[in-house]
DNA sequence: CTTAAATAGTACTAAAAGAGTACTGTTTAT
DNA sequence: ATAAACAGTACTCTTTTAGTACTATTTAAG
């Protein structure tokens, strides 16, 4: 429904916090308390974000996640990259070749991929930095979690 | 995951098919037939964009839908508006205010309402009229009929 | 060298969304 | 009167998403 699944935007959150205080390590624990959501739930989503390098993980006893660059350097279309299943684009055909049987005669083909390459750049173009700091058009607040059962759940349960 | 749905998608196929004709008047089921699609799916959304303007429909036999303005006028924003069934945003709580309670401290709100405003804009730039033509990056080939289990079966069935 | 606090990996279950179909009603030219 | 076409609704099946559970591995500290 044109929308980015709950665990990237999740995602977004956590890295969000994580870059107010870059080099710091947290524990997934820490983070999912903080942000007010379900500790496995956290624990997934930076299990996801370090196998794309987005976080380095330092296991054992007081380990925990740290950012593996500066907030510029990580920019929303890499966090949608790293949590989504699936490859880049708002149609099935023109996200991946081989999928439409029909693809060499495509019309609209050619438009939609032009449209992904838009959006993409938007994602591109905003950075963790960004999150943290208010644009150059908008007005930020404070720290704030997110909605649903489990983020409310996660609240009540400590 | 970042996709728009599939009814979607065959509204801008079978739009961008009687966009090649505008004023002429399609039953479904020619449509269906020219477009590879099941009959009953593409009445189907078929009767969503008339609800919302972009078709007119004419009743009764020899009935059938037209476009319901010059093709140039119709973008990809709109049939989205009118085949998906969420409000436009990439994630919930910057689609619609009042679903998250944290939602006055939200610090990457904003950001997420400007990314959503990129992103529409990208889907308003492009109207049907650049569908049927190449755009100016683009290079086009003749009709096609969209990929998956259900454009099979329209494809085999009458 | 044992323990406890962490991450890593895998797999499962349940809920939500999406897709397609069926059926019944209404309109209208012939 | 009939048949072709749109209108509306509601249902079922499948796929995707979300969340949880469980087990293994790592490592600082005592
Ligand atoms: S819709 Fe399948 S290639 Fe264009
Ligand atoms: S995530 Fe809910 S308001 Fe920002």
């Amino acid at each position: 429904m044109l929308r980015i699944s709950k665990l990237t935007d999740y995602g977004t959150l956590v890295l969000t916090h994580m870059a107010s205080f870059p080099d710091r390590l947290f524990s997934a624990t820490d983070l999912a308390a903080i942000v007010g959501l379900g500790a496995p739930t956290v624990s997934k989503v930076l299990k996801s974000l370090g196998r794309h390098d987005l976080v380095r993980s330092v296991r054992g006893l007081h380990g925990g996640y740290a950012l593996s660059r500066p907030p510029a350097q990580i920019s929303v279309a890499q966090i949608v990259d790293a949590l989504e299943e699936q490859p880049f684009g708002l149609t099935e055909c023109s996200a991946s070749a081989g999928t439409c049987d029909f693809e060499s005669d495509c019309r609209i083909r050619a438009n939609w991929q032009r449209i992904n390459g838009v959006v993409r750049r938007a994602l591109e173009d905003v950075s963790l930095a960004d999150m943290v700091s208010p644009l150059p058009v908008a007005q930020a607040g404070g720290a704030r979690p997110i909605a649903g059962p489990q983020s409310i759940k996660g609240r009540i349960a400590p």
